[in-house]
DNA sequence: CTGTTACGTAACTACAATGTTACACATGTG
DNA sequence: CACATGTGTAACATTGTAGTTACGTAACAG
């Protein structure tokens, strides 16, 4: 999954939160951190390549937004995991109604 | 976020999927993966570190089964951005309403 | 008690990720 | 055209991460 792996860099995870908020320009995003911008500068190709941001060219500026497209791929997967989990206990829950149900016929 | 770098390696997002369907024991995880048992011990303690796999001793064996903690901490940062996001869009289209309001009176 | 099974940890190697500085390029200004 | 502003890329150093083999320990089986 490209954004977990995305956002498990605490910086970038801070700019989707913060993209979240405002649209910024990458100077604008660099300064909020204790890096370079030349750094910043790839983890918003990284935060590109995984669809959590987008990004707009106004004159000079490069101005970028959230993408909610990363953040429902990783929520996909959170969710097919919790399906998948569910179900399981949901058919243990049917399980056990059944041997509830067996053993009282049996025994009653 | 510490859900999203367990997350991020291929192989320990493998071995939350399978969990979700079948609790494990060590060697049987390790067995469908192309490394190593040990590797696949440090991916497991990984995984126990952020709350997305529980252990349970059985005898020699320790069988991991999903822990639903993780997924939810992973799943409250994602909905909290998107909450953010949705808000601002929500004051943007309150603003849109309100611009043509005001610009059909000041019109009519 | 000896051997086998199931695991985790330690030590070490190899590759990937992150940060820095230097540089190139496009856009806007005088 | 000369110069400042805003950004991305290249080259390189450093640190992290993932993998391997070797080894130590706990729980059965005989």
């Amino acid at each position: 999954m490209k954004a977990f792996s995305a956002l498990a860099d605490p910086v970038r995870a801070s700019i989707v939160s913060m993209l979240a908020a405002n649209d910024m320009n990458a100077s604008e995003i660099a300064s909020h951190f204790p890096v370079s911008r030349p750094a910043v500068s790839r983890h918003l190709s990284v935060l590109l390549r995984a669809n959590l941001v987008q990004v707009r060219e106004e004159a000079q500026r490069r101005v970028y937004s959230l993408d909610p497209k990363g953040l429902d791929d990783a929520n996909a997967w959170i969710e097919e995991c919790r399906r998948v989990w569910n179900a399981r206990l949901d058919a243990l829950g049917r399980h056990l109604d059944a041997m509830a149900k067996r053993k009282k016929k049996v025994g009653g």
